[in-house]
DNA sequence: AAAAACTTTTTTATCGATAAAAATTCGGGT
DNA sequence: ACCCGAATTTTTATCGATAAAAAAGTTTTT
């Protein structure tokens, strides 16, 4: 019924998201249109579009005459972000709790399943980080998809973004004493236990450990270079051609 | 020295601004681009930069092949949107007043005053409401000023535009029965008293009031007869194909 | 007269070209 | 050698044109 035209500017979209959150351009890199045109082979007026788009959830800012950039990075703003994700996830986790019914919970024991199967083949070297990300941004988005509210899922969307850059920014590596299967899990226990108070808290608990984590090697001095007035070597590899 | 350079784009991202918030675009109209040209003088390209922006605010929606059109508005979303404004702004102003030094305390009593002055002149049918509303907006700002953190002042920018939208799509006339500037003023003397819990707390009865008079006005049939500005189609109901 | 199929009109999405602004290079004067 | 400023290159922002899609209108068929 629903037909889905997909425009030029969404898929420049999609390409931007991913290439930046995974990391495949650097924070303060310079986003050159000739450069991006032939990379994704799309026109310019498509991608302006999609760098407009992008700036407005801060993933690239926009300065006047001077272009797009890929939005710095700092251990400020990661704390920043954090907090802030922390405040409307544990508000969407209690309000899902309190409102999501079957569906819900099924939606949330299928996304945790391919979630733990994705973790058991990273533990197990075998599978891919890209899947993971997916899957685990899935699985959070399930949890609170029973929230009943489209701008705390669009927030917590937006803030989640935000933070899944940091992570990849940093985390190319696990951290092997954690237990992100059993967080995961936990999450997910407390909302079929319709625990409102224990999903909100755990939740809190595994993005302050997240942030600990990125934190720590973001503070490990690979802080990537801040952004200032045209010191922007691309000390980055886009590696394209 | 930081130069501002303003591009077209940026032109015409504020007029689309002003003239949604202020409702003169209805909810749900199309926004096409050959009537945006000639009414603002700019060309397409920079006019499909700015709504691309303003749909990443959930201002304009872009549908696939078929153009923007002004978001549109609902009770559902009205309520969404002010239960998350009270989230972020409680805890902003909470914070602020936690971290705000002297000049925030100046700075807000000089909005204060402003919008005092506007207050006063509004009811006393000599002022402009597009005045009273920048105040309005400029002094909220002021109280969060100093929380501390980017992105709660982003997410308040965001969710405040919003509820002006609703605000000013509903409130053609002002509440008799209501002490805004009682309120405006209660809020700053508790941020002045550092007194965080009554500042949070009459933050979020100020908003929740202003949910209850536009609830009225949305619920008491649609949208009231707004200034004449070639008003084309049904502006509030959600019309499909 | 209603439905279906075709045609015309309108409008969107996109491209290619261009003017303007910034970055860069280069060269003389101190 | 170094700094300042003019000329050059690069890149951005914007326009005008165009192909394609949707909407509106028209005709034909039942």
């Amino acid at each position: 019924m629903d037909e889905t035209p997909v425009t030029l500017a969404d898929l420049a979209d999609g390409n931007l998201r991913r290439d930046i959150l995974s990391g495949a351009f650097k924070p303060g890199e310079k986003l050159s249109i000739a450069l991006l045109t032939n990379r994704y082979a799309i026109g310019a007026s498509p991608l302006r579009e999609a760098l407009s788009r992008l700036s407005a959830e801060h993933l690239v800012v926009l300065e006047g005459k001077r272009g797009f950039t890929v939005a710095p990075v700092s251990v400020a703003e990661l704390d920043d972000i954090s907090a802030c994700r922390r405040l409307i996830e544990t508000e969407a986790v209690s309000q899902a709790v309190a409102a999501g019914d079957e569906a819900w919970e099924s939606r949330m024991v299928a996304a945790f399943h391919k979630l733990d199967r994705a973790e058991e083949r990273i533990q197990q070297d075998t599978g891919s980080l890209d899947e993971w990300e997916q899957r685990n941004r899935e699985f959070h988005e399930a949890v609170v998809s029973a929230c009943g509210s489209p701008w705390l899922i669009r927030l917590q969307k937006l803030l989640y973004a935000q933070h899944e850059r940091y992570r990849r920014v940093s985390l190319t590596f696990r951290e092997p004493d954690r237990d992100l299967r059993g967080e995961h899990r936990a999450i997910m226990q407390a909302c079929l236990d319709r625990d409102a108070a224990a999903a909100a808290r755990l939740s809190a608990e595994h993005i302050d450990r997240t942030v600990l984590a990125v934190h720590a090697v973001l503070a490990a001095g690979n802080v990537p270079p801040r952004r200032t007035r045209s010191s922007t070597r691309t000390a980055s590899l886009p590696n394209r051609r």
